[in-house]
DNA sequence: CATTATTTTTAGACTTGTCTAAAAATTTAT
DNA sequence: ATAAATTTTTAGACAAGTCTAAAAATAATG
């Protein structure tokens, strides 16, 4: 059994570790959890004596098989109930991370089971992100940034890079949601800004945004 | 903001308080929590300091307006949940408990308006137990236990006084749940023991599972 | 390759919540 | 009402998780 911060721990880990390959540095993970270098010094080294990370000094961290089990499972509760606050209480998609954070370390294997039935099996939450399964697989859908296709072409949103609260935000004041369909009707050169077709709605949007979008190419029509 | 150990120990003095009047002691509630009085004397002192309790030593402890504010409200969520993982996720009346002490510190005012709303309002968890309302108050109806009928007399279950795991299970098996209607055909003398209608069954059932069933008068047919 | 600069670890301290053992207060009983 | 029993509090210690400041290792630079 894994303690609240043990479990964090982990989770920031498995995150940097697919961003970087390779090992996870002591600072990174200090950063993301807004905690000092010597304390992630010294988590690391009893998730190392609980056989969930590899860790020699000064060389960084890996998740063993079981630690990426482990994080893996937070993760897949905390899209879980992300789903949940929004298609079940009406939460909008930029509220719910905070409320996740607590609800990821509810402990009740038959909870998360029973949560993911009734939601039908959701495969991403509601930024777009996959849920890993119960053995911590996730599905990889094939993704590409939406300031990197070119005039004329279209494709589904599906998710976000950014997902704090200011951008999700942003977005919704400019309707744009998952699955909706985008197509590039212009490039501007100086800039990089885009020119876009939601729905039936004509948009312009930077460079910077763009960046955050994530698409799936639509075939056909 | 209290912690979850504060939450804790609010929880156990809000529900020490409805049983004795007055004060309650520091060796009850170290009972109740299951651990030592001179943990509970510490912990005491410092809810006293944030205006939750009234503690004079050797004297007992009283919960102030804001702390009786704060455990019902614990004591809210705590019963919302119950009524959640029995309504949406199929668990058992005798499986909530472990979970709904857990879900119960979760902090979040949206999360816990919107699942009241989602769930119907319900105004009783899965044991009978009332739901306190936002402002932490609870409606009162009067029961009594079925030990205390009389031969021909009946009601409608509505709750237990025991809801250990043990004595939940056991109702599921005799078939005896909430809202259902219990007549008493026969007493007897020697061991107190009752012969009931349930539905259409007929049981027996010894006193002391009477004792700890409420019921709700029957007025009517 | 020697010397900075940076990163990481160690050492010692602090907080929260808990415990044991002993002291103090209260209650019960003779 | 005084002694005995019980309850409650105090004092000191411990574990988890964090911090600061200093030391050690690694990386970068001339």
């Amino acid at each position: 059994m894994f303690t609240l911060s043990e479990e964090n721990y982990l989770k920031a880990i498995y995150h940097l570790e697919l961003g970087n390959d390779g090992g996870v540095s002591t600072n990174a993970i200090a950063e993301k959890l807004a905690t000092k270098a010597s304390s992630v010094t010294d988590m690391v080294k009893k998730l190392s004596e609980k056989e969930v990370v590899l860790y020699k000094k000064y060389k960084g961290v890996t998740l063993t098989i079981l630690g990426k089990t482990v994080a893996a499972n937070v993760v897949r509760k905390h899209r879980l109930w992300e789903v949940f606050l929004v298609e079940k209480l009406n939460f909008s998609w930029h509220e719910v991370h905070e409320v996740a954070e607590q609800l990821e370390h509810i402990k009740s294997a038959k909870l998360i089971n029973q949560l993911d039935r009734f939601l039908g099996f959701p495969t991403h939450d509601p930024h777009g992100d996959p849920i890993p399964d119960k053995d911590g697989n996730l599905k990889i859908v094939a993704k590409s940034l939406l300031s990197t296709l070119s005039k004329n072409e279209s494709g589904i949103c599906i998710g976000v890079d950014d997902s704090s609260s200011e951008f999700l935000q942003f977005l919704d004041k400019k309707g744009i949601t998952l699955g909706k369909k985008i197509t590039i009707l212009d490039k501007e050169d100086f800039d990089d800004s885009l020119s876009i077709l939601i729905g039936d709605k004509k948009l312009s949007i930077s460079n910077k945004i763009a960046s955050n979008l994530y698409i799936r190419a639509h075939t056909g029509q």
